[in-house]
DNA sequence: TTGTACGCGTTATCAT
DNA sequence: ATGATAACGCGTACAA
């Protein structure tokens, strides 16, 4: 809990705001009319806005947000929890188009959203009470994680609220999301169709729900021909992984014929490394990647793979958290979008 | 300015938070005990501290700090504003890397940072309001345009700051850059060296600092033999800006045997082409790019290119603005940072 | 060590 | 149509 270090410097070197009641003495309005003319009200004399108008320009008012959030109990701005490790940020397509979906729907229910991005503990617990802290409506989490102190805070605290990938133990909050495994599984048969025989998977990071059913969904579509010794699995869905993750199969089972990659970075990952080994893609092995993000048609051979619906992830997302503020309840299960199969070269 | 549709409903069917006020009430001690005990100050018996930690659990005490914001004067949060299209948030490499500085910084210094995305006009005033409002404690700016409203609105409001690449036009306030006509011109210099006569480039941005001066050191690196038929020049930094771009300078002069991309998506977008055409690089045509980013390594050949500190740029910018907060007076100039020429096999 | 009372800047209610 | 005045929830001098 941080500390707050004795009084404020009162007589701060920088000039103090003008306030309302500024405004309303250089005016000789009341304070009541100036908000009224603020707030763009009705019930205003000609004579009174031009009045106000012409004191808030003299003065320099500009409206102190935050004192009209403590009496309205509102803040107009939804925040948008990231979880992920910093340098991922960048690298993982779809929380880009993630944003770009959420922000889409908020901006034009002219709410602001407010990106909060974590990564330390340290950030954890600070990111808990800035959402305890009454500065925003509501919140969307991304990508949670098992035992996500967030998401506990979130679910405490009784905030509107949607998960986008929903963490396999919390309680049952309104979240959106993929059906990994089914997706995960047709890709998977899609592969296997191609005719090969000894196919790996690299899986990543198992302890959120994307990560755990895309393995499922692996295992189920290979039923008795699955290989446990076949599988490599990794924390973050990154490159690295994927150039080790190949490596280490290679090392198991160098006649391993197919890879289904548990994201397009990591599949990039393993073709570079299969392309140094010398094999031939998809001649010698087949390659399948999950997310068609710019990774997958920047590989050579380009990647086929799974369409992640991510504009619509937040969009819907933004849009369930609009509905909760509107005095909807919160729906109490999830609500999975479709996804595609892109086929291309690489398998 | 958004209009608030009427009262807010109290009768909400969520219901009220605690107060310090309730906590009090509970625990049989006065409201100005109670708060001392939740900000850890000293002079408080264990009695009563007991009481109030028993109170606030059963209570289900959570402090609004938007309340507290308003007494103090202080929000601890800082603002972090992206000024680009959301597509673009994920490809370019050194928003994440400044990201994961600044927030290092400002976690350190137990500071918020939050992250506000800015696209459309819409997202533009309501941010400028955002700043006003008092929900932070200062900014920091990111790729502002030539005539920024939100550089203006900081500028006006005389909030703390920090620009990461300014505006040529704004007013005189501090900000981290990097040298990018020296950059520009250094690595144009080396491309020149190899041998190459006829030389373009790829500019992008040039409504931006970096797309300006960058155009400005390539020119002057060519000196007299500057041919501006060579130069095209498109709005975004991106993969397909280079596309686009390198198919107008092959149609322009097909003997064309360097090119010094603005940045490396777009290297990596005219590579793809050259390579379309037949072009054999470094061998017939040398091309360079600039950032250093994930795209670099992912090219083949691999990319020559201008190392961007984006990590350092975004620690700086964070310490400006918490210097500024410690009464510091802000600095009126800029702050540029070194940068390193990273020579690989595409040149 | 603790309680009282005032102020932060705004909106909302109720007179007028 | 407008002006007092009471909240909103908290921090903090000042008094006790």
């Amino acid at each position: 809990m941080p500390r707050y270090s004795g009084a404020m410097p009162r007589d701060s070197s920088r000039p103090r705001r003008a306030t309302i009641h500024d405004v309303a003495a250089v005016s000789g309005i009341s304070r009541g009319t100036v908000s009224r003319v603020l707030n763009g009200e009705p019930y205003v004399s000609e004579h009174a806005r031009i009045a106000v108008e012409q004191a808030i320009a003299q003065v320099g008012y500009v409206r102190n947000t935050a004192a009209r959030n403590l009496v309205t109990q509102r803040s107009r701005a939804i925040a948008l929890v990231v979880h992920e490790p910093h340098s991922l940020v960048l690298e993982d397509p779809n929380i880009g188009n993630i944003l770009l979906g959420t922000n889409a729907v908020l901006s034009e229910a002219d709410y602001q959203m407010v990106t909060l991005i974590l990564d330390s503990q340290r950030d954890s617990d600070r990111v808990a009470e800035y959402l305890r802290g009454g500065f925003v409506d509501g919140a969307i989490i991304l990508s949670a994680r098992a035992g996500d102190p967030i998401a506990l805070a979130v679910a405490q605290l009784g905030i509107p609220a949607s998960f986008v990938g929903h963490p396999t133990d919390t309680p049952d909050l309104p979240y959106i999301g993929i059906n990994n495994t089914a997706a995960a599984e047709q890709i998977t048969r899609r592969l296997l169709a191609t005719g090969r025989t000894r196919v790996g998977m690299i899986a990543s990071a198992l302890d959120r729900d994307s990560g755990h059913d895309r393995l499922a969904g692996f295992t189920a579509a290979l039923g008795d021909a699955f290989d446990p010794n076949l599988v490599v699995s990794y924390p973050l869905y990154q490159y690295s992984s994927g150039a080790d993750g190949m490596r280490e199969l290679l090392r198991r089972d160098p006649n391993i014929d197919g890879v289904f990659a548990a994201s397009d970075a990591i599949a990039a990952g393993a073709m570079d490394v299969l392309k140094q080994a010398g094999r031939r893609i998809p001649e010698d092995v087949g390659i399948v990647g999950f997310d068609d993000s710019t990774w997958a048609l920047r590989c050579f051979p380009a990647l086929s793979t799974v369409r992640q619906p991510a504009d619509a992830l937040g969009r819907r997302a933004a849009q369930q958290v609009l509905d909760q503020l509107a005095g909807e309840k919160a729906p109490s299960g999830g609500l999975l979008l479709d996804t595609e199969i892109v086929w291309r070269d690489s398998a």
